[in-house]
DNA sequence: GTGGTCTAGACCACT
DNA sequence: GTGGTCTAGACCACA
């Protein structure tokens, strides 16, 4: 449970477990089969409510990225390396577009974007 | 008044209004001193709450967008195109330290998200 | 809201719910822009928790059957009727899989379990 | 034991085990007077809990398909052809009740289930 | 007023 | 032990 939670921020809680949760599995560091810490333990350890972890858990078996299975526990699910890609792309991609409709409200060219970009990343 | 609102969207109306407005005098669409409509003919134009107007409204004039004169109305304010553009260049710098760091959490390089930006911008 | 929930039963009152009202929407009983009463209201009405009313909305939504505008309701969302039969059938096959599943378990011919319906329907 | 275990499946492991094993039994794959396997052996074989198959076996005692005799194991309970039949129309008439509820509650006609039946049958 | 989030605590079914 | 459901009650953002 590598896992930093904001009670500030804006973004729910659930939102921020699910974002790094999923992000983590995308990028290999919880590999296929991974049994993710009971949801009364993962409450505990980071300080929330039984029902936020479980609202995470949630989103996340919707998205197909984990398996609950009931009185055993929920499993990271199996996927091929070119799958775990495209479901990366796609959630990125998702935002992406958001961003960039944003972006260009303010007239920026793609340029203008790229060049922001490499001063900030 | 040239505004589009979403109802569905998750973001709120106030922040669309405030958003459409601030890219519409940061691109110089609408000049310094125009004066915005009262609060209750916008708000009947884009069939929203008075209220909803007026805290876009606030958000403008705390940005230091718009200058509300008590009893005349609301006007753009006035700036050099220099000012402009840094305030535009924050507003956006702002937005684009977020997106970054969602995109930094999945492991994307600078490269790959110049890739995808690319395709879809 | 013309609905009935059995407490003792073993499907979940929210799946109850979400039956109910995506049937009712469905067939036509509620119609395009509807406003489904406040959520704290129908848990009054039904005897249920506001969090139980809730989920079953939030399912609704998944499902594309309404859309919740924050701050001002949940209304029964806009689609042609083809797509309304679309979806009915779509919600309908996928229940109907697993009982012919069941149905062929028991070496039941498509010609017996026609038989049968005929009998009970 | 001819038996096909999913975990990720919603339906319980004891209630996917007696399905198939009444099934089995019903359809005369498995003959009156057979002893089922221990079910500590029936365990090990499909991977679950001895509690998941000893809860199987106790619905299947139940319902009158096996008889268990402490000390030597559980047989396939001696029984007509008729009462096979009965038994196993009690079964489908019961759960196809339910099933023909669903239907008719998004208004479907007998014809149009029929029809969908035949499809997918 | 609306829905969105979070809490603590309870009971149940399944393994 | 696990997750699944439900409760009552609180606080917040939005309209």
């Amino acid at each position: 449970m590598n896992v930093s939670i904001s009670n500030t921020s804006e973004t729910p809680i659930y939102q921020q477990l699910f974002e790094q949760i999923s992000a983590q599995i995308l990028k290999g560091e919880l590999e296929s089969g991974y049994c993710l810490p009971p949801i009364r333990q993962a409450a505990l350890e980071l300080g929330v409510s039984v029902i936020t972890v479980k609202k995470a858990w949630e989103e996340l078996e919707r998205s197909g990225l984990i398996n609950t299975v009931t009185g055993k526990g929920c499993f990271v699910a199996e996927f091929t390396s070119e799958e775990k890609l495209r479901i990366r792309n796609d959630m990125i991609l998702k935002q992406m577009e958001i961003d960039t409709a944003y972006y260009k409200s303010f007239g920026l060219t793609l340029d203008e974007v790229i060049e922001l970009l490499k001063k900030i990343y």
